[in-house]
DNA sequence: AAGAGATACCTCGAACACGAGGTATGGGTC
DNA sequence: GACCCATACCTCGTGTTCGAGGTATCTCTT
């Protein structure tokens, strides 16, 4: 949906736009991606204007409708507590949090996720102790581990706060 | 399997461990663990002993088998792609990595991720012209999203090639 | 002129995940 | 003594996701 509500795609396209979030976001199988547009716009949330001839295939353009716009915009503004809390979710919220054109809604987003990221966490406890990089002495690879993740937190925040202060503006 | 490798366990804390990985790895549902765990057993990938008594219900304690923990080392060792390119997957993986105890091996895989790292790519595309933070003047959140997944990106770029030849000694 | 590969859509069965529901017991509080 | 919560396991229906397969056309190479 964020995808279509920056420029109306056909679903091939839409298909490569996802799979380029690499990294981020797993690629959508096709055996996924059809029955999903289907279903969506059976649901009203997207319209399909065949477009013959010019390429190999006719191509499917598909827009989101007023009802997929409300959808989207009502999904950034109360997102499910995965889409703060998982990465991947959260990436591709992030990526279209500009489409919710209000300030406060957007800060109100971010403070959720800045939230989750400064509770104190561990990945891995000894019962109630949190164990953190130096009590894997034998392990550099959970000891990469903490400092990647580490490094992206710290990040993470440092923008998150920047971000905040300025849309408080 | 990586968790009951490192010890044996109970479905319940097996799930609390998973819990923990908060961010990187979705929580699993209760309806899709002990499903899994009776597929397992059935598959001979791990033993279950019931632990009647102490605690409020019957603790049914998990042991990795000798099949099991060649199937992980199996995983390990040649992980399927989405372990190398999905943060979430490539996480789980690195977490358990120690266990496959084998530097050359050990070394192959992180080599792999190097290359996925160190491959350029971007998120948005404009055709065939890849998109950076400076093409998106009006989305503070996009250009948050790059500065984020930059840090990160060099932050594990530069501990892969130190654990590279750190592993090659 | 043939064939490979990219484009573009589609279907179906099998596997998988989730949430809602259930059972049962121990520990703590009021 | 009643009640709630945490612990610990389980099932089942529903919905999702995938992979393998299929169709058809256009373009580029050999």
């Amino acid at each position: 949906m964020g995808f279509l509500a920056d420029a109306p795609l056909h679903g091939y396209e839409l298909r490569r736009r996802v799979a380029a979030l690499t990294g981020h976001v797993r690629p959508i199988a096709d055996g996924t991606l059809y029955p999903t547009i289907k279903r969506m716009e059976r649901a009203g949330l997207l319209r399909r204007d065949v477009q013959a001839g010019q390429m190999a295939a006719p191509r499917h353009v598909l827009t989101l409708s007023p009802a997929g716009q409300a959808e989207l915009l009502r999904q950034l503004r109360a997102p499910d507590e995965l889409f703060i809390t998982d990465e991947n979710r959260w990436f591709t919220l992030l990526a279209f949090l500009r489409h919710l054109d209000d300030p406060a809604a957007q800060g109100a987003v971010l403070r959720r996720r800045l939230t989750f990221l400064t509770q104190p966490a561990s990945f891995f406890w000894d019962g109630d102790r949190p164990l953190r990089a130096n009590d894997f002495p034998d392990d550099p690879f959970r000891r990469g581990l903490f400092r990647i993740a580490t490094a992206t937190s710290r990040t993470e925040i440092a923008w998150l706060r920047e971000m905040l202060t300025s849309l408080a503006r």
